[in-house]
DNA sequence: CCCGTCGATGTAATCGATTCCACGGAGTCC
DNA sequence: GGACTCCGTGGAATCGATTACATCGACGGG
């Protein structure tokens, strides 16, 4: 592969002279530029990313590190976030934490050797030594979805209570009492705050969430639907589940439909975060949807901000209820959703 | 951040003895060791990266250029090629084409200019001339899914024929005469070989398939949309339709949907790509399988075969027919999804 | 006792870029 | 006409690693 010096020998000039005209620096005569332009032509010569980066500290590459490539929340995110780094000049590189916090990070210490420029995490865990030491050592860091309490990076995410407290009085107009929560774990900030809110939710409608009725799931189906089975087998089974994560609540639809019961009559079933398919399951699911996309984009350029030297602010977007049908017919329901 | 040199420093040894250490070279004595292992500890070193690649012209990372991250087929295939890239020790980077040349090119030039050891890719068109000026300079590459006929790479991919000559069996079994194809863009392959497998296996059935029963999808949801809408619309509509992937069978839902109508009570729909959503969809959707992690797996290991110098062998393995609800009942049916 | 071998280590070149500094020539000002 | 600016350019240092080559000391064989 052609480098800077073959360019440089092709044109008759200086290897610095080829660099200048790379970078557009003013002074290079329109003749040397001409020449070293038709240099690079002919020798189809592309720079060398890698010794670039080596010699400016700069890689213009933002890490991803995402709980689960699998879940659709996340895709929509990692979408939004290469499109707005895309816009802004950086690259991305997903890692694909698989909710497990040894994978974090390897990810994340695969992107702090590769030296990119800044980390967007959403955390599997509390906060693995790894990632607090990168951010103290000032390693550009944005939190997205999830977070770590006590360290100073900035946050982008939803906040979800508002529709929680919407979900909770369209569960009770429609007669269910007792409800139950598939949460997320307990070590990550999205796992404890669903199960706050609904509790909180709950209460101002004078009713409880009993230990029974919190399931303890991972935010993968598997988990979902293991934690069904459990409440399906109480003596005195919830009349409603609520999933903290859009996976752990396809877990339990295939739970449901593996006893033969059916959604709603049978139990009714709503989600945290709203996906395309949520409109045309049996039935279509009754779901909290974030603004994912801007989100992401909020998040990248939160991130751009502290790696150029200006403040990067946290961001709380609000999240929304969609009524569909997987929580029980309510004709006088106002919402409702048109899609 | 901490460098070789100050590694060397603080262990009072050369740069030499800190890089034969952290490469485990035979000839470093057991003392110097320890202690260079000792400063590494103690500065928290971490080897950069970009240093290392620029040196030794490898970069241990593997490029993933695929059609749709939007697509769960596609996020599947990604999952498992990261897995398997990771357990043979390479690092994948994904850029997302989102079914358009351009960006397709934007991603693969980025990922040249990155020195990439190798890249797997899902072309979204024909052939653009960058890629197949790579193949030609000689990046090891590999195909997977849809390739570019005429170029040296080996190809990793299901082959669909058999499970689609099932699906019009089926289709014809349960009384369907008239049906349709929601058709990729034809400059892919998958775009085509779908097209002409069903072709073909409606001719073995006396059945043909009209020009106007053929419609031109994107493999994204919104040309299945547009295009079922424009079967409805004829005066004569299809009984069946089969969407050459998910999302456009996402589409079809929708506009199915729209129209007040009912799956498969007014038409039929089957899918090419099975993905867990189809077991919860009303109806729950018959669609052909592929083996996508196998793929994955295998794709990863001929890649990284090139990339050692090994030969690196094309792969095709058979796709195959889940049975479920979308086209109608059949007690009589031999095949049917237990999930 | 001397020399050859081998193991451990250091010095320095190298990868492909960017960029500081120096230099020569042209133009300007007094 | 001489001094001073600029402008365009090239030489060379530099980023952080790896690695070929040189060196040095210890050790064993003849």
């Amino acid at each position: 592969m052609a480098s800077i010096k073959d360019v440089a020998a092709e044109a008759g000039v200086s290897v610095a002279t080829v660099s200048r005209v790379l970078n557009d620096h003013p002074s290079v005569s329109a003749e040397a530029r001409a020449r070293v332009l038709a240099a690079v032509e002919a020798l189809g010569y592309r720079p060398n990313a890698v010794a670039r980066s080596l010699r400016t500290d700069q890689t213009h590459t933002l890490g991803l590190v995402i709980s689960d490539v699998l879940n659709p929340y996340f895709t929509e995110l990692a979408r939004s976030v290469e499109e707005e780094a895309r816009a802004l000049g950086y690259s991305v590189i997903i890692g694909n934490a698989d909710e497990r916090p040894d994978l974090q990070d390897h990810h994340v210490r695969n992107l702090l050797d590769r030296r990119i420029d800044g980390l967007l995490v959403s955390p599997t865990d509390g906060g693995s030594p790894l990632m607090l030491d990168a951010a103290r050592a000032g390693t550009p860091m944005v939190f997205v979805d999830r977070w770590i309490p006590g360290v100073d990076v900035p946050v982008v995410r939803s906040d979800g209570r508002a529709a929680v407290r919407d979900l909770v009085a369209h569960l009770h107009g429609l007669g269910h009492r007792r409800v139950a929560i598939i949460a997320g774990p307990a070590a990550t900030t999205t796992g404890r705050e669903r199960v706050d809110a609904f509790r909180d939710a709950l209460a101002a409608f004078g009713l409880e969430l009993p230990d029974v009725y919190i399931g303890q799931g991972d935010f993968q189906a598997e988990s979902g639907r293991r934690v069904t089975e459990g409440f399906l087998d109480l003596a005195e089974p919830p009349e409603a589940v609520f999933a903290a994560d859009n996976l752990m609540a396809l877990g339990a639809l295939d739970a449901v439909r593996a006893r033969g019961l059916r959604v709603p009559d049978d139990i009714a079933l709503a989600a945290f975060d709203d996906i395309p398919w949520f409109v045309h399951t049996d039935p279509p699911v009754t779901a909290i949807a974030q603004p994912t996309g801007e989100l992401g984009r909020a998040a990248v350029r939160a991130l751009v901000d502290r790696i150029e030297g200006r403040p990067g602010e946290s961001v709380t977007l609000p999240a929304r209820l969609v009524v569909r049908r997987s929580c029980g017919e309510n004709p006088t329901q106002v919402q409702r959703s048109t899609t």
